[in-house]
DNA sequence: TGCTGTTCTTGATGCACGTCAAGGTTTTAT
DNA sequence: ATAAAACCTTGACGTGCATCAAGAACAGCA
């Protein structure tokens, strides 16, 4: 906690009433409801690579990602770390304790400077018993992540590496709606979210490269030359 | 439809009230408000094997499990067959689309004879609107499933297969509150769940009972010796 | 600007696990 | 009760990918 005082900023009501203002969720509330919310948050900022919190801690509430990313991670007992997804602006986590468990069983840290609107769990409930509205939101909100994790368990349980690569590349054609996309992260932490090594995303890379299905530009930047043929392999 | 009429009957509002009230999460409803819901929900049969919904397939509406057991799983471009997860009674399913898309992504498939509720997409939003607890138990349900489901890709992308038979085996000791455990269904369900093969499964079982970890009675009966032992593999 | 610590690439090696196959066992249906 | 179908087990084999290692490119920071 002393610690914590050296890498976050508590901001007054004005930058907290923008915080919540800018998050979906929230964002259809009237001003005097919007104001409600206000009283019962705090808006938190951390520097580039502070652990917001880890796998063992109370889960202390709900935390709503205002500006920068969140990598959500865990560890494996042998040491190995899986991302489990990346937080834009906008997104929130801490959900899966607000009903259940109350302790974190993943790690959260900024990727950025990041700014939160922090909530806590009992406040955040009387707000759903309140607002059904908000409670629909992120009903939905939940069964679109749940979507996603049960679809990419399936695509790590049965395709290929490869077909994983190739799946995902063509997600972010999809994501980012053009051919010439940019990974949102290394290589390390995309090897990580596959489900593989940063070596083999190397060799698939260059193996799409040398089929003339990809470029890869600087990095991060990467050219979709055929979409099918690299969809089909 | 013409085929559905051979496999399935519809129940009058008596049994569709059993059918509601013995669902966890609207059981705690009064009277009046249990019978408001009855009206707005059908009570359905299936015997064994039937395809309740396949991929494709809009979604119309929420399945609630009142007797009997549900598999829900996914098929991969090449036709094999990943296990998302199966519903007991008082489980429900038809959530995802509820919110968002409006086409299964998934199938799900009578594992024995069945009965279930069903409900629209429209009443079941006007009634979280309208009791909001209801749309809290919902999330809260929603939340243990999308942590189950996290952990479980975590787990598929990170141990080995040895270790993923293990952790289950541990998972169910702690499910079922006792060391002789039941498997809740076939070696090549279970092999498609943990994203292995039958043959893997059945390896690593007798590799297991070689150690003298466990022991493996009638098909699906499995007496856990050690587990301490088990999950340091 | 250069120094230092990450991240990325490429190669060589080994093994865990998927695949194919064949025989045995249990369940289902008639 | 018996046949048919589905499931389980065990063996032999091949391979996709993790691992270890070492050099190259890059990024952060004085």
């Amino acid at each position: 906690m002393a610690d914590m005082k050296k890498h976050h900023t508590e901001c007054g009501q004005e930058s907290q009433k923008l915080c919540i203002s800018i998050v979906p969720i929230f964002n259809h509330l009237d001003p005097y409801e919007m104001q409600e919310i206000v009283k019962e948050s705090r808006s938190i900022s951390h520097k580039k690579g502070y652990t917001i919190y880890q796998a063992g801690d109370k889960s202390d509430g709900l935390y709503i990602v205002h500006k920068g990313r969140v990598k959500i991670y865990r560890l494996s007992d042998n040491g190995k770390e899986q991302l489990v997804r990346i937080l834009e602006p906008g997104d929130f986590t801490g959900e899966l304790s607000l009903f259940n468990e109350s302790v974190h069983d993943a790690y959260a840290e900024a990727l950025e400077s990041v700014e939160l609107c922090v909530m806590g769990r009992d406040n955040f409930q009387q707000f759903l018993l309140k607002y059904p509205a908000i409670a629909l939101k992120v009903l939905s909100e939940f069964s679109t992540r749940l979507a996603k994790t049960e679809k990419q368990a399936a695509s790590i349980a049965m395709e290929s590496t490869e077909t994983r690569v190739a799946i995902y590349l063509a997600d972010l054609v999809e994501e980012q709606k053009r051919s010439d996309v940019t990974l949102p992260m290394s290589r390390k932490d995309l090897a990580s979210y596959l489900g593989t090594t940063p070596e083999t995303i190397s060799r698939k890379l260059t193996d799409f490269e040398n089929a003339g299905w990809i470029m890869q530009n600087e990095q991060r930047e990467i050219i979709i030359l055929d979409l099918d043929a690299l969809l089909l392999a």
